[in-house]
DNA sequence: TGAGATGTTGACTGACCAGTCAATCTATTC
DNA sequence: GAATAGATTGACTGGTCAGTCAACATCTCA
């Protein structure tokens, strides 16, 4: 039930990699840069991005309301800089997973287990990417569009590797699949956001493990009837 | 191939009934509220809700500025207005296809073309629901979870109806499918409202039958192995 | 026909807020 | 300790826009 012990390990260091408060004691005073990104996480979970004044970033940070001008062009690249933060440690994990020579339910598993376990460990931060990010397709989305169909691609990929295997049942096209398994788990997100459903260390644990049975079970080749029980037409 | 005949029928004639330009002509000159809708619709796709004005609205609609206001209370009313509208005509349709006596794959499949339609149909007024009420957890998403949250519940009530029957596998917790289901189906209208998949006609026939296929392939209980090959704890 | 209701107009206002900037503070370097 | 660069402050401004309102138009029905 352990997923690729590589690939996890990583992620663990990964998933705490940012923000002020885990990094902070040691040096200098605490980064303000940081600071003020840690702060708009807040305010723009609490609020919304639209909803909020750059100043309530700026009292939330416990800065001048001028320093965010002097880290960052505008609000818009406030939240920029955290949906590319966090997306480009994703694309490192699913590159890394896809490298491994692994059975699809374990590269897939590994790469859900990282989202959630991402949600689990920020759950303010996935809110605002996913809800204020991805869902702004006029502005925002378009801006980040390709970085999303990267993940795609790189999810594709896997699927193709296991139709190749014989794992996965070749008439699914494989981008389809990709966009199934990335639906099932935002909305998973999506229904935790929203307080649809339970957020206990189980419900998280539980979730990983249905997502993927799910998901596989719905592109795996029929097991014990040789071929496929009802093949679909392509 | 086809889906519920009496449920489909009737989803036919819900996906025109709303829209001026369907209406339109007969009675005595445009009902200029519909008017107003359907303009909005158009703005709010291309601009999106918060970045557009409400004189783009009314300039779009060939109407004054101060009509809005007349007809709706505030630039809210207009796309809480929308999502509703819509909304409503798709719990009706679920619940429908709910009271059928039909195997599991054809309810869920009558409910994802019904969707699939609606896209094809009227592509911006899906994408205003889905990009600006459905993901806005602040504002619209939290005025509307109770309205997500019923379509959810009528989901769920399809699952276990055919868990009961044998159909499914009871280990997978019917809200849990519920959510796989509608998260499978609105990561496929994002990705053609991004432009991430080609729009042809026989590419909304292939989903249709795609999202059945791997949902339900991924639910139902391992066909030829008397029980199921793998199970999964709850 | 005319009186009330309802539809339609668009100029105006008051609040709001992103972004600017000049001043002040702190660190570093020689 | 003077000089330079960078960090930090917060009052201010300029533009934007949701919503108001008083006037005008068009129906409806007795």
């Amino acid at each position: 039930m352990n997923a690729s012990r590589t690939a996890s390990d990583g992620a663990a260091k990964r998933l705490a990699a940012t923000s002020a408060r885990d990094a902070a004691a040691g040096s200098k005073g605490p980064d303000k840069r940081r600071v003020i990104l840690d702060a708009a996480v807040r305010v723009f979970a609490r609020q919304g991005f639209h909803a909020c004044r750059v100043s309530d970033i700026a009292d939330e940070a416990g800065v001048a309301y001028g320093l965010v001008y002097h880290y960052f062009a505008s609000k818009d690249e406030v939240l920029d800089t955290l949906f590319l933060e966090r997306w480009d440690v994703m694309l490192e994990l699913i590159r890394e997973v896809d490298t491994e020579p692994l059975p699809v339910r374990e590269k897939l598993g590994a790469i859900a287990s990282f989202i959630i376990d991402s949600y689990r460990h920020d759950p303010d931060l996935m809110k605002v990417i996913i809800v204020e990010v991805t869902r702004a397709a006029n502005s925002f989305g378009n801006t980040h569009i390709g970085t999303i169909r990267e993940a795609y691609e790189l999810l594709a990929g896997i699927v193709e590797q296991a139709q190749r295997d014989g794992q996965f049942k070749p008439e699914i096209e494989a981008q389809f699949a990709a966009m199934a398994f990335y639906g099932v788990i935002e909305q998973l997100l999506t229904g935790w956001i929203f307080d649809l459903r339970p957020q206990g260390d189980e419900d998280f644990e539980r979730a990983k493990r249905l997502v993927i049975e799910i998901v596989c079970g719905g592109l795996e080749v029929a097991p014990g009837a040789g071929a496929a029980a009802a093949p679909v037409s392509n």
